[in-house]
RNA sequence: CGGCGAGUAGCGCAGCUUGGUAGCGCAUCUGGUUUGGGACCAGAGGGUCGUAGGUUCGAAUCCUAUCUCGCCGACCA
């Protein structure tokens, strides 16, 4: 390619309305504009990295057995009906009527489409198991769009479903699955992790995220430093050791505390460690629970450094899901105190207590009268002893693995790859049967297993990257080779070098891009090293007399003069 | 959806408080010089100041409404 037959569409300045790193370097190197919030186009540099994410995923999916297929992004409504997800799934479903007044929706995702192909198709167990992919684009109207095509509204996703009989038959395709996202984040260079994670509101059993480690990730992961755990932290189990709290040595006394309406006042104007203070949280009931006991609300109590695990506490079954947080007035009527003076003494409902809450001895709660607190509180003594007691906190740096094996370190991650057991939630709703080798129809078992292309891009940028622009890992490069001719306008010998060039490195099957813009040297350094070209070979006068090029390694820096006899041997081996 | 902020040339911004008919840098175009790390000189084009309404002799500037965008939070296969 040339750049004068090419849109390089780079920019100087960075666009003010991109936060994070990728998101700059994508608009600075002409890879995306963006339309609307969320929506972004697709230039010819970014488009070259989208294909070579799709190539590798393609190659991988394929030699794992999965098979390719592509289903409409307009989806009717009548399948999403079927599977109760029409009322489910809430506004990031968008929703529209064709001209008969027939609704449809932008696709956020194809379960229901794929299993209604599958239930059609597929009408025996020997057909089995399947496993269909796509690599599609889809449409979720997230609330905030943010950070360029890393939360984008449309995006491109791989997404493929398999279908079984059998669990063992689903789990076989499950870890046939992850090995091949191992393969695919290894070779497109990423710096990943496979985590346990949380199943979401898709449902299903097992589940692992494949994220890939960078600050500016929105995910919280957990690793041991002595084993191989690791898990998205809306998982991560908190481990108590201690069995039981320390013996009291401190008075209950009644403080007056008018200033301190949270944690951090408290432990500031009363110098209370914070380890010794608890946090106790309204939440509402579940509407069944209310229904049997009569309880509106579940107070929360966590210790003053934890944090509430909003994941871990909505799965238990007295709290509604999604967990809200009882409003002041609601709590100001019940309990008598406002938020700021809450504490598990005297409360007219349930108490859930965090396993670590549990353990501690002389600690400080709100007295649930306004401006006052208790200090050195005890179970037993001054409180019944906690009755029920649940994980309900995040892990912080520094807990024990839950497998037994060191202590745990936290990381940030961007989820690229998310891969469910599903189980039957789909097929059981839409009727997904295939006959059983005992002539009796049965449900298919199915497992999904997605990756969010586009994000992939952004990933690797957020890993891949340096003051001159992005450092692609050879895999992802929109080219293999720059040429930089120096003054090829003046000079005849450089022109017919680079030309020379260019066509021989076509033809050893690189992908070339040939400045052949009239610009001065800068410019062309500048682009080429901010678009992330991995190897550059600049042609000039100066080592031409000695029949040399320079060769530039982008991610090195590393510059050395290569004849240009051995050029194409040399840039072949590199890699 | 709540809080905050921003919409002026392709991009980055100034002008607004104190109303007088729009400016700077980069980019673009023309001519010339220059050519191994974002050149220089001379000239030129490009903006209904987000939109609508109002106040006024006169509005980018003041008032009202509205739309869009961003940040934080809530939300999220």
């Amino acid at each position: 390619m040339r750049t004068s037959n090419y849109l390089l569409a780079t920019l100087k300045e960075t666009p003010a309305d991109a936060e994070v790193i990728s998101h700059q370097l994508m608009l600075r190197a002409g890879m995306i504009r963006r339309l609307a919030s969320g929506m972004y186009t697709w230039l010819p540099t970014g488009l070259r990295v989208l294909n070579k994410v799709s190539k590798v995923v393609r190659e991988e999916m394929n030699r794992a057995g999965a098979i390719e297929i592509s289903m409409p992004v307009v989806q009717p409504a009548d399948l999403w009906i079927e599977s109760e997800r029409w009322d489910d799934y809430g506004p990031e479903l968008l929703r529209f009527v064709d001209r008969g007044d027939r609704p449809f929706v932008l696709g956020p995702t194809h379960e229901e489409v794929v299993t209604d192909l599958i239930r059609n198709e597929i009408n025996s167990y020997k057909q089995l198991p399947i496993n269909v992919y796509q690599i599609q684009t889809k449409f979720r109207d997230e609330v905030r769009p943010r950070f360029g095509v890393m939360r984008s509204r449309e995006f491109i996703m791989k997404d493929a479903y398999s279908f079984h009989t059998t669990q063992a038959s689903l789990q076989e395709t499950y870890d046939a699955m992850y090995h091949a996202y191992s393969a695919i984040f290894t070779r497109l260079g990423l710096d990943f992790r496979a985590v346990d994670a949380d199943t979401g509101s898709i449902g299903g059993s097992a589940s692992h995220e494949f994220q890939v480690l960078a600050n500016s990730g929105e995910d919280d992961i957990v690793f041991s430093t002595e084993s191989d755990y690791a898990a998205n932290i809306e998982l991560a189990e908190a481990v108590c050791i201690k069995t039981s709290p320390d013996v009291a040595t401190a008075e209950m006394t009644l403080v007056e505390t008018p200033n301190a309406k949270t944690i951090a006042d408290l432990v500031e104007q009363h110098n209370l460690p914070i380890e010794k203070t608890v946090k106790t949280l309204i939440v509402l009931a579940d509407e069944a629970y209310t229904k049997e006991t009569g309880h509106k609300l579940i107070a929360l109590l966590v210790r003053g450094d934890h944090s509430l695990n909003e994941i871990k506490a909505e799965k238990l079954p007295e709290i509604a899901s999604p967990l809200t947080f009882a409003n002041e007035n609601d709590i100001k009527s019940t309990i008598g105190a406002g938020v700021g003076s809450l504490g598990p003494i005297n409360l007219p409902f349930p108490i859930i207590t965090d396993r670590a809450v549990a353990v501690m001895s002389d600690f400080g709660i709100g007295a649930n009268i306004d401006g006052k607190h208790y200090f050195g509180v005890n179970w037993g003594r001054d409180l019944p002893l906690p009755t029920r007691v649940e994980d309900i906190r995040n892990v912080v740096e520094g807990d024990p693995s839950p497998d037994g094996k060191g202590t745990l370190m936290i990381k940030r991650g961007i989820e690229v790859g998310h891969i469910f057991q599903l189980g039957d939630v789909y097929s059981k709703a839409m009727k997904a049967t295939v006959q059983g080798e005992d002539g009796k129809n049965q449900v298919l078992t199915m497992g999904c297993y997605g990756i969010g292309v586009t994000r992939v891009v952004a990933a690797a940028i957020e890993q891949n990257h340096d003051e001159y622009g992005i450092t692609w890992p050879s895999a992802l490069a929109p080219f293999d080779v720059a040429i930089l001719p120096m003054n090829m306008k003046k000079s005849f010998r450089v022109k017919e070098v680079a030309e020379s060039l260019y066509e021989q490195l076509s033809n050893a099957g690189l992908e070339v891009l040939f400045d052949d813009r009239d610009e001065r040297p800068g410019v062309m350094f500048a682009d080429i090293e901010l678009i992330g070209i991995p190897h550059t070979i600049v042609i000039g006068d100066r080592n031409l007399d000695n029949n040399q090029i320079e060769y530039k390694n982008r991610r090195t820096g590393e510059k050395q003069l290569i004849a240009i006899t051995d050029l194409i041997d040399f840039i072949k081996n590199q890699n």
